[in-house]
DNA sequence: CATTCGATCGGG
DNA sequence: CCGATCGAATGA
């Protein structure tokens, strides 16, 4: 069986909310420290896009926590959050631009938190580059999204009717 | 230093 | 609906 081609870095310098849905029906790669791969097809995304952006974290600003949301796309973006799950998100976007997606589910499992744990990403890979070297990577697939759906995010009320409405959330019909 | 509150999940 | 659980952000 052929080899998967593994994304360039260039696929995340682009706009979050172009990059978040076409990141629907690839394959998110992670190793564990046994040597072990473990792969998941991306079926649920959330785009956070910029400072503008009420429910993006970046909205208060450059902080310790949100700088890595200012590097270039194609690195990772992992915090805790409610004290208990993991938040897997691949930074998006030209250096000084904070935006990243939110990789909310796979094929098999459904929620940001329970992802995080079945792949065993967890706080060690902020800030991680992508990539075979890395130990966490993204391939492309045989799976043909088809239709694309979008929708609000979820759980970002606070951020106000206008941003917790936007249809920044994507999934497809095949997951 | 104290308090608030989440890009969630699982149980009742 | 509600509790668990903790670090980042905010304010005194």
């Amino acid at each position: 069986m052929a080899k998967n081609k593994v994304l360039a870095k260039e696929f995340f310098f682009g706009d979050v909310k172009e990059v978040a849905p076409s990141l629907l029906g690839k394959q998110l790669c992670v190793r564990d420290d046994q040597g072990r791969v473990q792969k998941a097809i991306i079926t649920e995304t959330e785009a956070y896009d910029g400072e503008d952006d009420l429910a993006c974290h970046a909205s208060k600003g450059k902080t310790p926590r949100t700088s890595i949301m200012y590097e270039v796309g194609g690195i990772c973006y992992v915090y805790l959050c409610y004290g208990m799950h993991w938040m897997f998100n691949l930074v998006t976007g030209p250096i000084g631009y904070p935006s990243a997606v939110l990789i909310r589910g796979c094929k098999g499992i459904s929620g940001p938190g329970r992802l995080t744990r079945n792949l065993g990403i967890t706080g060690q890979m902020n800030g991680m580059s992508l990539g075979m070297d890395s130990g966490i990577w993204v391939e492309e697939t045989e799976v043909n999204p088809g239709e694309i759906f979008t929708g609000p995010r979820i759980g970002v009320e606070y951020a106000g009717p206008i941003w917790a409405n936007k249809p920044y959330r994507f999934w497809f019909s095949n997951s």
